[in-house]
DNA sequence: TCTGGGGTCCTAGGACCC
DNA sequence: TCTGGGGTCCTAGGACCC
């Protein structure tokens, strides 16, 4: 059996926690630089606030119905995932963190002292709400997929009431009948619409389908999908957590950027991170990704990357920065105003089994990446940093409506105050 | 006045080589 | 003079997810 446990609307319901005079009211939060809409809390979400429009867009919509907008505030919303993350692991020993606000409980040789998985996908609820405040919906089913079918029910189908269960065939037929093709996990926009040409309208039509056949009419990812809903495990769990194959780190600016130390400063930033990420699965690469580009939007686009290729692989932050340094001048020009850019590992491979160059000196320098990432993690990221990542203002965030910093600062600390 | 997220994986099509 | 296959690698862009 397979649970998935993710929060409602997480990032407006993690605003939520420390201003309970905003719980009964519209809440939307945006993306970076104020950006996008990209959470909805259900109260907002009946006043039919599209996601992921242009916030200046919808500007007016969200200032009539009086909706509480916040810029995305990621240092909270990381330490409340923690803790809630932290309180789910209780409920099952596997547990697999799948983003920000989900995670999947596999439960395979350990059957909980709760023989209903209703009961138990209550007492996770109340549970994470009386530890977090933040309310979560909980599936469950014998596929990934079918916890994630669950999981959409218990949130959005009437009567499921945050938890819902596939654990009998007439439980099966219910949910993926009610519930349109387009909510299944692994099926877009694109493919929910070629797929109701063909009169595949519901989840369960799509259960009834062939899986060779879609192979054949789409791809193996789908017919998979199909085996999935069937309650034919195809995601392993090793599968589901797999390693990354590729690691990215990209922003966009809060101001356009014209100044090439700034662009390259940024750049190491986001290499540093990337480093941080690939270290964290035991990875190294062997090629990296650079780009900067201006707006997408803008007439006379500028866009500019090229691949680096390590002489051995790495996982170095000084190594990468290097790079950076050598070939930064390919990547920079004059009179563009700079939007956007970024960094990313291609080709990676496991630390474990390094390959290193009888020509070139290896320089990578694991013992000092540890001591930097042990001090980071306990004395807070950048408190380690290289010199070349200057920590320049220039190219932050625009959060304009940022909420504090309730967890992690300690001048953000909420106040109680009590009469006697 | 101007404003449009970030991450990962996959694939079609082009370049190049034999 | 004209015509032609198959493999590998690379890249840009698409699809999907949150």
């Amino acid at each position: 059996m397979y649970a998935l446990v993710d929060a409602v609307a997480f990032y407006a319901s993690a605003e939520k926690v420390f201003d309970p005079a905003i719980r009964s009211k519209p809440v939307v939060v945006l993306t970076n630089n104020d950006g996008c809409v990209c959470a909805i809390c259900p109260i907002a979400r009946r006043l039919n606030i599209p996601k992921f429009q242009p916030y200046f867009k919808v500007k007016h919509l969200l200032a009539k119905h009086k909706v509480i907008v916040r810029s995305s505030n990621y240092e909270l919303y990381a330490d409340l995932s923690d803790r809630m993350m932290n309180v789910i692991s209780r409920f099952c020993d596997k547990q697999y963190i799948y983003s920000i606000d989900e995670s999947f409980l596999h439960f395979t040789g350990f059957t909980p002292l709760i023989n209903d998985w209703h009961q138990y996908g209550h007492l996770i609820r109340r549970t994470v709400w009386r530890e977090t405040k933040l309310p979560v919906g909980v599936g469950f089913g014998s596929t990934p997929t079918l916890a994630k079918a669950a999981n959409h029910a218990a949130k959005k189908l009437k009567g499921f009431n945050g938890v819902a269960v596939i654990d009998s065939e007439q439980a099966r037929l219910r949910i993926l009948a009610a519930m349109d093709v387009a909510d299944i996990w692994g099926v877009g926009k694109r493919l929910a619409k070629k797929l109701k040409q063909l009169h595949i309208n519901s989840a369960l039509d799509l259960a009834k389908q062939d899986p060779l056949q879609m192979k054949r009419l789409f791809n193996v990812v789908l017919a998979r999908t199909v085996d999935e809903l069937n309650g034919r495990t195809c995601l392993e769990w090793d599968e589901v957590r797999q390693d990354k194959r590729e690691i990215f780190s990209t922003r966009s600016f809060g101001e356009r950027l014209t100044d090439p130390t700034v662009l390259k400063t940024a750049l190491i930033n986001h290499c540093t991170i990337v480093a941080r990420k690939l270290r964290l699965q035991r990875s190294l690469t062997k090629r990296l990704l650079l780009f900067v580009a201006s707006s997408p939007h803008e007439l006379n686009a500028y866009k500019k990357s090229l691949v680096y290729e390590l002489p051995t692989s790495s996982a170095d932050s000084c190594v990468f920065a290097n790079a950076i340094s050598e070939v930064f001048a390919q990547l920079y020009q004059q009179n563009v105003r700079f939007y956007k850019c970024g960094v990313g590992a291609l080709e990676l491979s496991s630390q474990q089994f390094q390959q290193s160059d009888l020509f070139t000196p290896n320089k990578n320098n694991i013992k000092l990446m540890k001591c930097l990432d042990s001090v980071n993690a306990r004395y807070g990221s950048n408190t380690l940093a290289l010199a070349s990542q200057q920590q320049s203002q220039a190219w932050h965030m625009k959060r304009e409506f940022l909420s504090p910093q309730y967890t992690t600062r300690w001048l953000h600390l909420p106040k109680i105050s009590c009469n006697l």
